[in-house]
DNA sequence: ACCTGAACACCGTTCAAGT
DNA sequence: ACCTGAACACCGTTCAAGT
């Protein structure tokens, strides 16, 4: 049984059922196999999670040189919508991503192309790490909050803004035809805010 | 048995053992009852975390005369950080905030008082709503990820980031003294990149 | 009416026993 | 050497039986 195969079926598990769903049971059984199979290639629950997540960071596809023949402003677009774009393909696999921060090899990888492309466009060494801190907490902040079943949520979200009581929640009733924001649209205006704030700092 | 006493308990566990500690079973030892017995009072789990996930909320005191007699920038750095304050007070509720949009009577008080400094500050309807999104998302998103015991974290990740492969993480290594941001460093720098870049677009 | 023990169908993890 | 069934100590939820 080799580990990649293991990884795989976990990541297929929890994007079809769901996080809570990756029982080592469920996934032994997938396998045609025991849990203490599992228990030979992961030392517990939490590694087997680990890789998973390194796995759907493998999916962010930066091209380091196409990064550098660009402004810092849209470099820092590009990666910020790419890792985005790869959480949006496994919403389930984010909230595995709270637990510890990345150091499997391909989030290392990331990390290290968009450090270049800060410093290399001069920002100071403490300066880009809390850039990069920050545009990473941002993808994943948000792509968590997305991630519980986003349509449900917006269908009955939108009634509940409408039938408040007007007089204790006249400003409320006063946005609720523009609530809930879209997702996408709310991504992009915080990332634009992000980096509109960044140009200033400069 | 009242319904704000299991609820006062199952914050107390959450706060002092964590978030996976709030087991029907663990809540009813506390009280000397039964799982059974809780069932009388919130229909499952989810019910009794929401009314837990609200008590939070209820810790943020916002003055809304206080906040009409500032500037909108000011008003949202003291929203945002009055409730950033209080999710750090009970840092592990915050992963139980993930399943559901709030809408408890203290989450709707406090989105009240927000839209309505945006409003008055003369901000269209879409727009509030989409800054309210926006800041109340950075909220929870930084706290989330804050949650998990993060000094050790902190101490673990300094040396992860000393001990990397120089020929292959120049730019890791070249920023690894300033990593990783200090967690109230890299708070209050996103949130000023987000109201700068407000700032821009009024 | 309100509470409860015991049950049901699940967990993560371990370990002796099998091939 | 590698795999596995069965066990241990847990879950959320339900329900018949008690007061």
């Amino acid at each position: 049984m080799p580990p990649g195969r293991i990884v795989a079926a976990a990541l297929e598990l929890v994007d079809a059922q769901g996080a809570d769903a990756l029982s080592m049971r469920t996934l032994a059984q997938q396998l045609n196999s025991g849990t203490a199979t599992l228990y030979r290639h992961f030392a517990n629950r939490s590694e087997l999670v680990a890789h998973v997540v390194d796995h759907v960071y493998g999916e962010v596809h930066l091209d380091a040189a196409e990064l550098a023949g660009q402004s810092w402003q849209r470099s820092c677009e590009s990666v910020v919508r790419t890792m985005y774009a790869a959480l949006n393909r496994h919403p389930n696999v984010t909230r595995l991503m709270l637990d510890h921060t990345p150091f499997g090899p391909n989030a290392m990888a990331i990390r290290e192309i968009c450090l270049s492309v800060l410093l290399d466009s001069g920002f100071a060494p403490d300066l880009a790490a809390r850039i990069y801190a920050t545009l990473s907490r941002y993808v994943l902040g948000f792509a968590i909050q997305f991630s519980g079943n986003p349509e449900a949520h917006a269908a009955y979200d939108a009634e509940a803004f409408h039938t408040v009581d007007p007089s204790q929640f006249r400003a409320t009733l006063a946005v609720a035809d523009a609530m809930p924001v879209p997702l996408d649209v709310e991504f992009s205006f915080g990332l634009d805010l992000l980096i509109k704030g960044l140009s200033q700092i400069r």
